[in-house]
DNA sequence: CTGAAAGCGCTTACAG
DNA sequence: CTGAAAGCGCTTACAG
């Protein structure tokens, strides 16, 4: 008399709803799936779902799938989900995203890769399984080279454009969030804004300078002297002593930046520090604004770090929305190839902004 | 001449493989799975590997799924994931161990659930695909009441205990950590150690405490007014204030704590600030010791932050061994569900202690 | 409008 | 030792 916990009681088939319902299995197939095009009355219909509830029958998606050739599952690969702060949000935006579509969500995680190419051996797992789509998240390339299957099934990429131009991709925008924090910066009064740079060489880095220093020179104001860029990693350490290369480098107090803008939240943290060291009170003194809205630096500090948020959720929504198109043959996906697919990285308003006080 | 991409070239069945070695399936089946009891010639064998090599042949886990009553899939459902700050390391935990044993993972993101009845239709999606096993990941409830489909499949709880002790759990050994940093100190040579509590009823603020308090009334030392709690909640604003009151309270300064540890790493940020703001140096004048050690706090402090780490990637391994050894039908899983088991939080040694200056 | 039957790609008793 | 055949639980032309 072992414990048979486990083993299941006989589970309910679609031969069973049939059989109690008094129909054939077609018509128990039929019904349940709202099979276009045919037409069953509606009596037969109320029956059927009836048998169906009573018996508690759940079709077998494996069985399904089978059949169908679609197994109703799409497969994400992410690189380093723990090393990557917010991959979280990119699971959760697809999950929920996969979940309205009645699709389910399968994750394979991979190490950090250091080259380009993606390993065909991840899919593996995910083929086998007759997934209906791949998504592919990274963080350190700018592009990457996709293996065949993912030039055959549909496939999309987060956070970096295909080689070849032919897999659909979605990057943050992070050239305009850096603009639109400029502009912020300027409309509060600002003219002297620093911008603490990072020294590591992830597509990050570029469209962040590029968004503050276009901005900036496009009304003629020249950064040469505002920018430096961290003299180690993108770390509070880093930022601790870019911002003290930039404050307290002997300039007149009046002609000293106002306003600084951090490569990074964790930047900003050491960018804190710093002001805290000179006697510099945020806001009043500085205004200090990060980037990454990486929880829980923004609202640990004091005050609250102004900073701007990246579209995780967003992409991962978009990754399985744009899957599910292709997988449904909608969507000239080689258009969407070609140029990668950029989302808006939004400001998030706390408290280290404030307008100079040295009035012009 | 549409583009079709997408239009799958006939998959290679195992039937292809047979014709190709001039076998039957059967004997396909029988090699590429090493069935035992099997004995094919060595020669056979060879054709078989060879044929289903040439033409790239994948088994087909729906097909084998649907066969053999065995998905090779595990659901993890895991509670608000992007708010649990490490549940990324988890869900890595969770799928590596199950890459290793050929399973797949899949994710399904809820809601934070206020009560402690877990929503069986969170399951629907996971059982329609015949799940092998479920795992539920929350972090707010001490006991959970787990559906019926949980009874009666393979199942495991990550940070909750089952309130019918039936389920097997998993925990982090919150009190064993706290006990240990007690030790540390204490070796260090402080003996006046205050505590900055949580004032938020999770199952981590009270094994936190009552490993410190009762460690230290296991020395004689009273602990009364060495414990505050925070006003606010958990965060680096609670953690200032916990710290300026324990800090700045009137007491000579040769009565004054010399080493302060916190509920989690963000009070501890906090307790960072306030220590500035006091003239005291960390960690010569304070010793600090966080909790969690969630990144990026610990290594964005200066000094970084000496803290206990939380098992979350060992918790998300865990479970799916233990539901791989549910699935084989090995482990007495009713004996496993009466008492979570504990799992080991280290600590993180950096550079916010040490001994303290005043020799007793 | 409804149902019998084939078949998706495997595994596995069972017979030879 | 090896293979023919049944069957897992569905869906879907096709025939009635």
């Amino acid at each position: 008399m072992r414990t048979e916990r486990h083993v299941a009681r006989k589970q309910v088939g679609i031969r069973d709803v049939a059989a109690a319902a008094g129909v054939s299995v077609t018509t128990v197939s039929h019904v349940l799936n709202d099979t276009p095009h045919t037409r069953t009355s509606e009596q037969t219909r109320q029956r059927v779902r009836e048998a169906a509830a009573d018996l508690g029958y759940k079709p077998n998606r494996l069985a399904r799938g089978l059949r169908t050739q679609a197994s109703g599952m799409v497969g994400l690969i992410t690189e380093e989900i723990a090393t990557t702060p917010h991959a979280g949000r990119i699971i959760q935006g697809a999950q929920e995203a996969a979940a309205q579509r009645g699709l389910t969500l399968a994750i394979i995680n991979s190490d950090l890769n250091p080259d380009p190419d993606i390993d065909p051996q991840l899919l593996r797992a995910l083929t086998d399984r007759q997934a209906d789509g791949f998504i592919y998240a990274t963080v350190y390339h700018d592009e990457v080279v996709v293996p065949p299957e993912m030039h055959t099934s549909p496939a999309v990429l987060i956070g970096a454009r295909d080689g070849d131009g032919d897999v659909p991709s979605v990057i943050p925008d992070e050239k305009a969030g850096a603009v639109a924090v400029v502009d912020m910066l300027r409309a509060a009064g600002h003219t002297r804004i620093a911008f603490a740079a990072s020294s590591v060489d992830v597509p990050a880095t570029r469209g962040r300078v590029a968004g503050y220093r276009e901005r900036l020179a496009s009304e003629g104001i020249p950064t040469e002297r505002l920018i430096v860029e961290s003299p180690t990693e993108s770390e509070a350490a880093g930022g601790y002593a870019a911002a003290m290369a930039l404050l307290n480098d002997g300039t007149p107090i009046d002609e000293r930046p106002t306003a600084l803008f951090c490569y990074n939240d964790r930047m900003a943290m050491g960018a804190y520090r710093a002001a805290a060291e000179l006697g510099l009170s945020v806001p009043r003194d500085l205004s200090i604004v990060g980037f990454d809205d990486q929880a829980p630096i923004p609202y640990s500090l004091y005050p609250e770090l102004t900073t701007v948020a990246l579209p995780h959720y967003e992409m991962g929504a978009w990754a399985v929305e744009t899957l599910a198109a292709l997988v449904d043959g909608k969507g000239e996906h080689r258009l969407l190839g070609a140029h990668p697919t950029l989302l808006a990285c939004p400001i998030v308003h706390r408290g280290s902004v404030a307008s100079p006080v040295t009035a012009s």
